[in-house]
DNA sequence: GTGAAAGCGCTAACAT
DNA sequence: ATGTTAGCGCTTTCAC
C-alpha cells in the first residue's frame, strides 16, 4: 500500500500565510474577527496547500462529530424487500450533506447487534441518531433513547418515550387509508374489504384504523389479516372471497398484497375493477405500474420523509440555535400527507 | 438538550485500577504484556466506570479510523428502483461489523457531489472506500482512485486503473447470460432474441457479450436495445416482434425488461412459454415471482457480493497482515457465479 | 483583531 | 512487565 504523503496541518498553513494557528483556525471555521486582507491570505494558503482539517483532532476538542447514525432494524429483512429504504436514505443523505454531516449506517439483525449499537451510540462517535424500527416489540428504540442521544424515529414508534415524548416523522397512514376507502365508496362500492399489514407495525395498525374510521359498522368478516407479503395477500384474498363472496372492493395495506389479491381475483374469474375494485398502499414502483390492471394506490413521499427526519435531528443538534427556539413548542411527531394515485384497478 | 455526563477517560480508569494510563491502554487494546492479576483489575475498573475509548483521540494518534466509505453514484437514480442496493449494503455491513469497522455512506447525485466526495476521501476520515459506479463515463471512480485510498469497486469498472489494476467484485454477467441462452437453446429454441440493458454499464455489455458468445452468428436484428427499465423492455419487444416475427425466445438483460416483454407478448397473443420462451436476469424479487407466468431468470448473490467487497478491502487495510500476503498474487477482480432459476417462462 | 499557550484523550517510544 | 513522557492537530481562553 502506498504510504500517503502526510497532509498539511494548520501549522503549515499558518507558516505559509505568516500568521498564527489561531488565525487560520478562525478563518477556516468562518468565525468573524479576522480582517479581510489577512483572511484572504489565509484562504490562499489553504488552497495552495490543499489543506483539509483533521476531523479527529477537531472532534477531540469540540466534542462534536458532524456525523449522525442511521439505524435500521430489520429482523425480518422486510425493509430490503422493497426500495423504500433506499429512497429514505437518499432523502436523509441529501439533508445531511447539505449541512456537512456524515451518515454512519448501522444495520441490525439480532440481539447481539443491539448491544453493539448501544455501545456505539454511547461511545460518542455521532451527534445523533435516526432510527427505523419496524416492529412494535422491538427493544431497540428505547435502548437508543436511553443512550441519551438526540434521536428522531422514522415511522411512529409504539412506546411513548417517557418524559417529553419522542420525535418522529411518519406518513399519514390513517388519513391515506381513509382516502382509499372513501374513494372506493365514491365509486359506489359498499362491501369494501380490507387486507391488513403485519399488525405488529404501527403503519399496519394505522391503516387498519383508517379503514375502520370510514367503515365503522362494516361486517368484521370483511377484514382479513396479512403481513405485507404477496403470499399473505393471496391468502387473505381467498379467505375474504370464501367468507364474503359478495364483496365488491378491497383495500390492501400495501401494493405487494394488492398484487397478490389481484392474482387471486383473476383466478376466481372476478374482473378488476368491474366486479371488484382494488386499492393498494405505497405506490411501490415498479409493482404498482406493472400489475394487471395497474394499481390505484396511496402514495407517500418517502424521500421527503427521510429529509425531514434529518432536518428535525439537525435542528436538535444545532448548538447555535437561539435559546427560545430550543425545546420550544415543538411537535413530537411530523405527519406527511399522502396522495391517492388513480390507475385502473379502482 | 440534556448535558451528558462527561465520559470516563483512560486517566480515570488508570486511577481507579491503581495503574498507569499506558497499562490501561494496553489492556483495552488487547496487546499482551500485562500480567493477569493486573489486567483483571483494569478490566474491572473499565466495567465499573463504563469506560469506552474516545475514538477521536485514538484516531488522532493512530491515523486509523476503523471506518470505510461506501460511495454510491446514482445519476439516474436507477439504483434505487430496485432492492439490490439494500442487499449489497447489508452484505457490506455484516462484514464490516464483524471487523469493528463503521460504514459511512456517501450518496452522490451530481458533479458538485464529486468534489465533495473527493474532499471527504482526501480528508482522511476513512481508511478505505467501496464504490458503486454504474455508468461507464463516470469520472468518479478515477477521482476516487486518485485520492490514494484503498478502494474496491462493486461491478467491473470500465477503466483499467493505471498501474496495477483495480480490485473489484462482480457477478459473472457474461457466464450467466451464456447459461440463459444455452438453456433456451436446450429447450429447442433457435431464434433467440436479446434485449440489452443500458450499454453504458458494464453489466449490460457483459450480458450482451454472453449472448453473442452463444449466438455468434445470429441475425443481428434479433438484438434490440433497452435501458433496464420496464418501458424499454416493452419498446424493445415490440421492435423485435416487428422485425423478426418468427422469434421463439427472448433473453432480457434484466427482469424488469423481461416483465415488460411479457406484457407485450401477451398483447400480441403470443403464449409464454409455448410460443415464445422468456428468460430474465437478476431474480429480482418480488418481480420475477409475480409476473405472468413467473420468470425463469439468472440469479446473482448480491449480498455475498457486498460481503466480498468488504472483505477484500479489509484485507488491504489489515496492517497486521504478514508481509508475504500483502500485495501478493492477488486477483484484481473477483467474479461470483450465477445460478439459473427455473420458473415457468422458459 | 491577533497571537501564545493550554489541553482535548489517547498511543507509542523510551525508560526503568 | 509497567510507568513516564511526548506528541497527534486542533480549538479556545486569555493576553496583548
Amino acid at each position: 500500500m502506498t504510504e500517503t504523503v502526510p497532509r498539511p496541518t494548520l501549522e503549515a498553513v499558518a507558516a505559509r500565510a505568516g500568521v498564527s494557528r489561531a488565525t487560520v483556525s478562525r478563518v477556516v471555521n468562518g468565525s468573524d474577527g479576522v480582517r479581510e486582507p489577512l483572511a484572504e491570505r489565509v484562504r490562499q494558503a489553504v488552497d495552495e496547500l490543499g489543506y483539509v482539517p483533521n476531523q479527529a483532532a477537531r472532534s477531540l476538542v469540540t466534542k462534536r462529530h458532524d456525523a449522525v447514525a442511521v439505524i435500521v432494524a430489520e429482523p425480518e429483512t422486510r425493509v430490503f424487500a422493497d426500495p423504500f429504504f433506499a429512497r429514505q436514505l437518499r432523502g436523509i443523505s441529501k439533508e445531511l450533506t447539505a449541512h456537512d454531516n456524515q451518515l454512519v449506517l448501522l444495520l441490525t439483525e439480532d440481539r447481539d447487534d443491539h448491544v453493539r449499537v448501544g455501545r456505539y451510540l454511547a461511545g460518542g462517535h455521532v451527534d445523533g441518531a435516526l432510527v427505523f424500527s419496524l416492529h412494535i416489540d422491538d427493544p431497540l428504540p428505547e435502548l437508543i433513547q436511553r443512550a441519551g442521544l438526540p434521536t428522531v424515529f422514522g415511522g411512529r414508534p409504539d412506546f411513548n418515550g417517557g418524559r417529553g415524548g419522542v420525535s418522529y416523522v411518519d406518513s399519514d397512514n390513517r388519513g391515506g387509508a381513509r382516502d382509499a376507502v372513501r374513494h372506493l365508496l365514491g365509486l359506489g362500492r359498499r362491501r369494501v374489504a380490507h387486507i391488513t399489514g403485519a399488525l405488529d407495525q404501527t403503519s399496519a395498525v394505522d391503516r387498519h384504523d383508517g379503514y375502520r374510521d370510514v367503515m365503522a359498522d362494516a361486517d368484521p368478516r370483511l377484514v382479513a389479516r396479512g403481513d405485507f407479503t404477496p403470499a399473505s395477500g393471496e391468502r387473505a384474498m381467498r379467505e375474504l372471497l370464501g367468507r364474503h363472496p359478495g364483496l365488491d372492493a378491497v383495500f390492501a395495506a400495501n401494493d405487494l398484497m394488492a398484487a397478490g389479491a389481484l392474482r387471486v381475483l383473476r383466478e376466481h374469474g372476478r374482473r378488476v375493477p368491474e366486479d371488484v375494485a382494488v386499492v393498494g398502499f405505497d405506490d411501490m414502483l415498479p409493482i404498482a405500474e406493472q400489475t394487471e390492471p395497474p394499481l390505484t394506490t396511496v402514495r407517500q413521499d418517502i424521500e421527503e420523509m427521510g429529509r425531514l427526519m434529518a432536518r428535525l435531528l439537525l435542528r436538535d443538534l444545532d448548538h447555535t440555535g437561539t435559546p427560545e427556539e430550543t425545546s420550544g413548542a415543538r411537535p413530537d411527531g411530523l405527519i406527511l400527507p399522502t396522495t391517492l394515485i388513480r390507475r385502473s384497478s379502482a
